[in-house]
DNA sequence: CGCTCTAGTTGAACATGTTCAAATCAAGAT
DNA sequence: ATCTTGATTTGAACATGTTCAACTAGAGCG
């Protein structure tokens, strides 16, 4: 069940021949099209030798995942270190997301329903993608302090994990694109950001204090207890 | 492809004997863990006769969706023929959907993801299933209109497909829901309901007007325009 | 060199969703 | 009664994710 690390040169590159042939394959055919004999195929390697270092299919996914989030994350830096403006920085980051992820968009929409799945190790919410939600979590939570924004404490603390959100939603959407250069999918990401922060703003306002509080509270309490 | 919907009184009782026995077993041992053998067996029929029905396991699932929907419009009708408080019947209505999913509440899991899949006949949005939707957004829509709350007419107009995408969510909470007597989900219906009917009044403040229109916008985009 | 031990590799075997061509059935026409 | 026709039924065959017991490679050691 477990990953099985390699523990000599030769495993190592067994993983990557099959993790690399894995990706090209997926990104060539999709998911499902894909059938773990043609990866081990490609790689040269037997089926068995596959499973040896990844545990299903859907774990190999998970790498694909951590693949386009690093490239995403190389995409934003430079604007995270010269933009302090947080409308701009984070309709940068989230057009970015889309961009990365635009060679992808056929394989998408099949890995999309795996992530969904309660039990699949790769539901965000608990299982094997945890620790790289987290990563995405962080990510905007940088967004979010290297910005000139003041935020309010208790809206910052919840904001990265919101914003996180938001992207699945704007990528669910972006599945479902089919307009020229998916063009509207970057329409509703220059809306929805510049709503954001407008509501962030408005949140202020003493007549939204009560609602705002029962929010956050809702949110925290959602978060904070293990199982829900 | 297409669902053959039996011609002859064999074929009407092969097709409801066939359901039932996918019905029972999915509730008896969730979906994944049950094979359409097993629902062949069970029906007394042989696994082509099955397929005759149903072309995918999948088809099978959206009548066991059509079943539960008839047994919660069933649950809350006395509720919505009684009471006028709009809190109160959005409370009632979504309490009732848990509480008349919770037999399935092991099957649900697996399920979801399934519903999740923008490629599966069972996506709401765009397969075999937007029937359905559709006649659970119109409960929405006589939940709102029933009830004594005058809502801005604008709002009114999407209120309804909102308040069924609010349901997909509560669902998808509980489905992770492990507290005893899934009292946590009670609790955040309770909360949520209050809230979205704080937030529909407080949707008349002149400062919320910039942003309740481009909500309204953004939403009447995503929904009228055909492919996303 | 030969032994041992672990990591790595293999492919057959299994389970299960799906397809399909052939067989069977039932009812109406002749 | 026999034939025709279309609906229904069947089970073998196929594709593919996964498992596993056996096998190989190679390093460390005497």
């Amino acid at each position: 069940m477990a990953i099985a690390a390699p523990k000599t040169r030769r495993g190592e590159t067994s993983r990557a021949v099959i993790l690399k042939a894995a990706l090209d394959l997926f990104q060539e055919h999709g998911y499902e099209a894909t059938t773990m004999r043609a990866i081990a195929d490609r790689a040269g390697v037997s089926l068995g030798s596959s499973y040896h270092y990844f545990p299903s299919k859907e774990h190999l996914v998970l790498e694909f995942y951590r693949h386009t989030h690093e490239l995403h994350a190389a995409a934003i830096a430079p604007l995270l270190s010269r933009e302090k403006d947080l409308s701009t920085r984070l309709r940068g980051t989230i057009r970015a997301v889309v961009v990365t992820c635009e060679p992808f968009h056929a394989v998408a929409g099949s890995i999309f329903s795996t992530v969904a799945n309660p039990a699949s190790p790769l539901n965000p919410f608990g299982g094997a993608a945890k620790p790289l939600r987290d990563e995405v979590v962080e990510l905007y939570a940088e967004v979010v302090s290297g910005s000139g924004a003041r935020i309010p404490k208790d809206i910052a603390e919840f904001l990265p994990l919101i914003l996180w959100l938001y992207q699945m939603g704007i990528l669910y959407f972006w599945i479902f694109d089919r307009s020229p250069g998916r063009l509207r999918t970057l329409e509703v990401i220059d809306e929805t950001t510049e709503l954001i922060v407008r509501l962030i703003s408005l949140a202020n306002l003493p007549v939204l204090r009560g609602s705002r509080n029962r929010i956050l509270g809702l949110i925290k309490d959602i978060v904070e207890r293990p199982q829900g």
